[in-house]
DNA sequence: GACGCGATGTAGCGCTTGCTACATACGTAA
DNA sequence: TTACGTATGTAGCAAGCGCTACATCGCGTC
């Protein structure tokens, strides 16, 4: 008999990588214990609630994305807004980055409408991509706080363009901000 | 007894106010069949399926956006790439428009899942998106179509920052995205 | 060996889901 | 008046939902 937490920890690894590929739409109980290759009696063991799951899962993942973008787009050396959005948008929809960025949609149009607890998650992950933008701008940038919100709103408008119209639109609409001027 | 087609107008013109208010996470038939003033039964004597309801309405829904879209800024006079990223910039906020905004978002991640039938209906929308703003850009702006492309991601991002942060940070990118250059 | 306790299985509750079968009203045509 | 087709109500199905009650298993302690 494992423990309970070893238990714990063991669903959220197994149904992060399930959450990201499937989405939020198709997340009942017993898809996800089957996901995670337990009993939905276990899941409601190893968690109070179908919300705490959920929370739990997507915390673990925007933690798990963090390190990600970390490597993707080191700190150093500071960029040009222009440079930026260059290497953002490219990122944005590499292979590896495009499964949580659908993902990320996702949550936010639940936030939209204030489902509970993804309202407060949206937040959370949005204010975390902020200040990942804002590190990574040179200081001398005029009004920082400014231009990394332009810079997540246009990479977030490039993963939206991405699913509603043909991958090729939204590559030249991320070559296209590359130019100057906006 | 109103007549077939008559029924199912009406029920169409009450759903859309409906679908716009309320989202499409919670389109049970019964849900659907109260706010339509009317049983479930006679939602489904009207319409063949749930999902042609929800086509039905989301194809509805769009052509009064278009209307709303047309009055909000005539296709004359053409604009500059910058006044064009403006004047959406400050429309796509706007208290009018919000709502279809936020069902937009949603139906783009219906359909980056593949769900039936949002896939389609994201790709219809966003090609009578990306001809509404092209049709308003001046013939002297090189490349119109990466333009108009840039400046739909631009907006659907504005959409997304405006729920997964303060209303301040939105407007912040919004102004941000008039000034020169990207 | 008896006991206690954490870990796990089985079964099922009450509810909602999309959808259907059947019966009934009602207006019109013969 | 009868017959028929369209319109509408009532009832219910099988499946899935989140969640719970209860029994059981197996290990550590006394």
């Amino acid at each position: 008999m494992a423990s309970k937490q070893e238990g714990r920890a063991l669903a959220i690894e197994r149904l992060t990588t399930h959450v990201l590929a499937t989405g939020l739409s198709q997340l009942s109980l017993r898809q996800l214990a089957a996901a995670a290759g337990i009993s939905d009696r276990m899941l409601l063991y190893y968690f109070h609630d179908k919300t705490e799951v959920i929370v739990e899962v997507l915390q673990h993942l925007g933690g798990a994305l963090t390190g990600e973008l970390e490597a993707a787009i080191p700190p150093t050396p500071k960029r040009s807004s222009q440079a930026m959005i260059a290497a953002a948008s490219a990122m944005v929809r590499s292979p590896d980055v495009q499964p949580f960025m659908r993902l990320w949609i996702e949550v936010i149009a639940a936030a939209a409408r204030d489902q509970a607890p993804y309202a407060q998650i949206a937040q959370q992950i949005g204010a975390g991509f902020l200040a990942w933008i804002e590190a990574r701008l040179s200081d001398d940038e005029p009004d920082k706080p400014a231009t990394a919100a332009m810079i997540l709103a246009m990479i977030d408008g490039l993963a939206l363009l991405e699913v509603c119209s043909d991958g090729e639109t939204a590559d030249i609409a991320a070559r296209r901000m590359g130019r100057e001027p906006g």
